[in-house]
DNA sequence: TTAACCTCCGTATCATGATACGGTGTCAAG
DNA sequence: CTTGACACCGTATCATGATACGGAGGTTAA
């Protein structure tokens, strides 16, 4: 197997080379050696592995940091899979919990387009005098 | 009325006296004129409605970007009730694709935490396997 | 009168997740 | 042998939404 350059593996994993630099820097992928007979550093195999997972994971509503997390512990020996398992779960709630707080926020959007005659100067627009008051909550 | 002083303004509307003066550096709010006579500047009125409304947008999930369109549309001469009517829509319907956007991620992680058996060691674990593959789509 | 508390203001720092810039070095094709 | 495309690396900048710090000066109550 060929080594895979960083511009390569940008282009594999969908992520920007910059990006790749910066995860480096934040400790989230180890940044290859370079190889013995210089040239440019190898980002296939465990590298790979770790930038698809990187971007799995974003796309799965994780922070860098609880990503961070994760890949440690599937370093980590001895971890077991139901350890995951709580990580994911707990996402989960966190996850419900944002839908049902922005579900009430659409709730509350459609209360107030429903009221507003959708006329008439802004001065008395029943939304801008509903936010206003929805201060006081 | 004697004069609101920002620390009071800060009580008032729950906002934090730094972030009062921020919401001024941003344009938000105007920075009320010093009084002649010298003293602390007078956060009553305008001001204190303004930061209110800014309370209560932001509640609704509006960004202090969004919040500051909406005041300047206030303060506009002649605008109609109905323009922010169509802001207040299109603000719901973002928050129905985040919404929707949230569910699937939800929806997936569930199936995820169906999958996992939830024992043996974490090189294994399927869910770690499954953010993997989901890098891919 | 003196301590405690406030205002005012500029500047710095934080977290999050990047992107951009500038310079040097390396390598391969034409 | 030169041009172009990368790699490499440090540093700077962006957006968002704040919070913190330091110091000068005003106000107030004991």
């Amino acid at each position: 197997m060929q080594p895979l350059k960083i511009g390569q593996a940008a282009r594999e994993t969908g992520i920007g080379v910059e990006t790749i630099r910066f995860y480096e820097k934040k400790g989230l992928v180890t940044q290859p050696p370079r190889p013995i007979d210089g040239g440019a550093r190898d980002y296939g195999g465990d590298t790979l592995w770790r930038l698809k997972f990187i971007s799995g994971a974003k796309k799965l509503g994780f922070s860098l940091a609880e990503i961070a997390e994760i890949l440690e512990l599937r370093t980590a020996p001895n971890t077991e899979c139901v350890a995951m398992q709580a990580r994911a779960r707990k996402k989960r709630d966190e996850i419900q919990e944002r839908i049902e707080g922005l579900a009430r926020l659409r709730n509350n959007l459609d209360e107030l387009i429903a009221a507003c005659p959708g006329r008439g100067g802004i001065q008395n627009c029943s939304i801008v005098g509903a936010i206003e008051r929805s201060s006081e909550k």
